[in-house]
DNA sequence: TCGCAGATTGACTGACCAGTCAATCTACTC
DNA sequence: GAGTAGATTGACTGGTCAGTCAATCTGCGA
């Protein structure tokens, strides 16, 4: 599938062209997006020759593949991890919203490029990489469902339904930052974390009749 | 902006092109994705001329832009309505959420079309209908920060957080739909609108501690 | 010092497609 | 039945861009 990493054999001061590429490549798709920007505005971004992003990648696709899978691996293994804990949903739920704000504001334009260009394309992109992105929500949908099973979460509300709901939070949390909707302050990326999982889990209602 | 509907002089048994390719580019961006198709595509599927498409339309960008104006309208005015009506909050929310995923029930494509390619593009289009877009988000926001007054919604959780979380919600159930993520027969549909809005207000948890 | 393997270059090509336009048709009016 | 305005046609153009490739460079080992 992916070309095998050449080995760097230069050395140590030798930057790492592929990675060069790949970084440079988040900008521009950040900037003009995946669909309006030519491979050459990448390989001008990264200051190396148009032929060499070709030598790294086998088309403009294998770059936002690339991308799109070495970041959503990390936040699958995380859930993964945050699973195995012997911890309360809510502390599990709140590692996750935690783990994706903390890498909207480590690398916003990594962030809204997946976001963008792979999670919500449901033709193209989305439909390549549906199984990895159904594995996250499966994986939370399985929390939910032990939960539900110790009785801390209702029963009525369909697990596969209260995970999309808990993930599409957050994915308009970080779009309200994208589109500039809501503040992005550092104080507010950190109360996030807390209002999305105080919404999914407590609600919004006091439970005080209005 | 868009241009007047030309007169339609002909005998009541004329087809309205204008519709017929509006119609038939729903169906093909939803099946090929805006950025795939031609608009020969779309010529092709509505069964006319390529050149009667420039004769309505300036370019394949103002299809598009006719059909999210079209459709968000209704949207805003439901909303609008809705707003003004002297009911529970609750009632509102399942108001809205109704209103889309009977409009998802009605047209699936089109409404995948107004998500995929408008609302979640964050770039080109998504930026163009920012104002249109933010002005539901306000509206929502605007009910949940009365509901906040009348005590019946926590103080601790920004409206306008909320209510991009009650659209993620819903959007991402629609996302769901469309993935082939959740089963969409009719008793799901019909049961995800209350799912929505108990999610959001009541939230997920019984409030027996677990 | 030579030769190799991989890195790097950028001009070039072939395909694709949005948008144009001159020609033709159709329905209606006077 | 001539004239007109708008509807309809589809071949064509101009520009764009992903991907190719032959040439050149660089570091290293023999």
């Amino acid at each position: 599938m992916s070309a095998s990493r050449p080995r760097m054999a230069r050395g140590k001061d030798a930057p790492d062209k592929r990675r060069l590429i790949l970084d440079a490549a988040v900008r521009v798709f950040a900037r003009q997006g995946f669909h309006a920007c030519r491979v050459s505005d990448i390989a001008d971004e990264a200051g190396v020759a148009y032929g060499l992003v070709y030598h790294y990648f086998a088309s403009k696709d294998e770059i936002l593949d690339t991308l799109f899978l070495e970041r959503w691996q990390v936040m699958l293994e995380l859930i993964r991890e945050v699973d195995g804990e012997a911890i309360p949903v809510r502390e599990k739920l709140l590692a996750i919203a935690s783990f994706i704000v903390d890498s909207y504001q480590h690398d916003p334009d990594l962030m809204k490029v997946i976001i963008v260009e792979v999670t919500r394309a449901a033709n193209s992109f989305g439909n390549t990489h549906i199984a990895t992105i159904r594995e996250a929500y499966e994986l939370i949908g399985g929390m939910i469902t032990k939960a539900q099973g110790q009785g801390v979460f209702k029963e009525e509300i369909d697990a596969r339904f209260a995970a999309m709901a808990f993930y599409g939070a957050i994915e308009q949390l970080l779009t309200g930052w994208i589109f500039g909707l809501l503040p992005q302050d550092d104080g507010y990326l950190e109360r996030a974390k807390w209002l999305v999982v105080e919404t999914v889990c407590g609600g919004l209602e006091t439970g005080v009749a209005g």
